[in-house]
DNA sequence: TATACCAGTATACTTTGAGAAACCGGGTAA
DNA sequence: TTACCCGGTTTCTCAAAGTATACTGGTATA
């Protein structure tokens, strides 16, 4: 497992094609984590406390159950939400954003930045 | 044309839908900026200096000209990135990332920096 | 007894992103 | 004169992402 981390400031003048996309890589995981049409609006949905399925479903307009049910195992694989099943019955069962999910924040935040500084740069053209 | 800002640490406990949906509209954007297979990898060849058309594709293995060019007038339409046209025979094409293309450094910056961590995160498991 | 809720699955379909290959007009070097 | 370089464009194809719709088994409600 490769555990190199280079300074994107700095990037060492001899870096080879290879190492350029092993560099890639983590890079790519943000931006798959974050990308799709309902990441952001679930991860959104969780910070505001534990949700079930069908509740978030219902704050998500649109979304398919099939969607929403493959997303959030993807959440869940990447350690960024957790699944609580009550066993009540019918069973029930609760999403909630990790501790771990919460250190999204920054990147996030940095992209809502940069992002809303790009709307007023192109729109003032 | 709206220019809201929101307060991701602190959003508005009464945020209706659709001002929610118009606060991820940023968000949006810096991530279909970065998103993508080739985008990166073009900004990146582009950071060390002006190239031509050729020679980012040489750079890029397996990207076609199709990809390129449509990538090229992406960031070119972003403001991103520059393209100078010689008035040679055969006119030769240059590509140069803007000065203001330089600013999304620290978005990349965040994303590799948290994709990094995630990557140990996930192994570490 | 019939209907609706819950937490999803299953199946079929459409749309989008990307790749492969051919082609273009103008130029240049063998 | 033939073949190749340059900066792309065009057409066809395929896979992945996303949508639509129906369904499940168990329970509560009217």
């Amino acid at each position: 497992m490769d555990t190199t981390d280079y300074d994107l400031e700095n990037l060492p003048p001899d870096l080879s094609y290879e190492d350029f996309l092993q560099m890639l890589l983590p890079l790519r995981d943000s931006l798959d984590i974050l990308g799709g049409k309902w990441k952001l609006q679930i991860i959104f949905s969780l910070k505001f406390g534990r949700k079930r399925f069908k509740e978030i479903q219902r704050e998500i307009p649109g979304i398919t159950s099939k969607m929403l049910s493959k997303e959030l195992k993807d959440l869940e694989m990447n350690d960024l939400a957790t699944r609580y099943v009550h066993n009540t019955a019918p069973i029930t069962v609760e999403y909630e954003l990790s501790e771990y999910g919460k250190t999204l924040k920054s990147v996030v935040i940095e992209l809502y930045k940069w992002g809303s500084a790009h709307r007023k740069h192109i729109t003032s053209k």
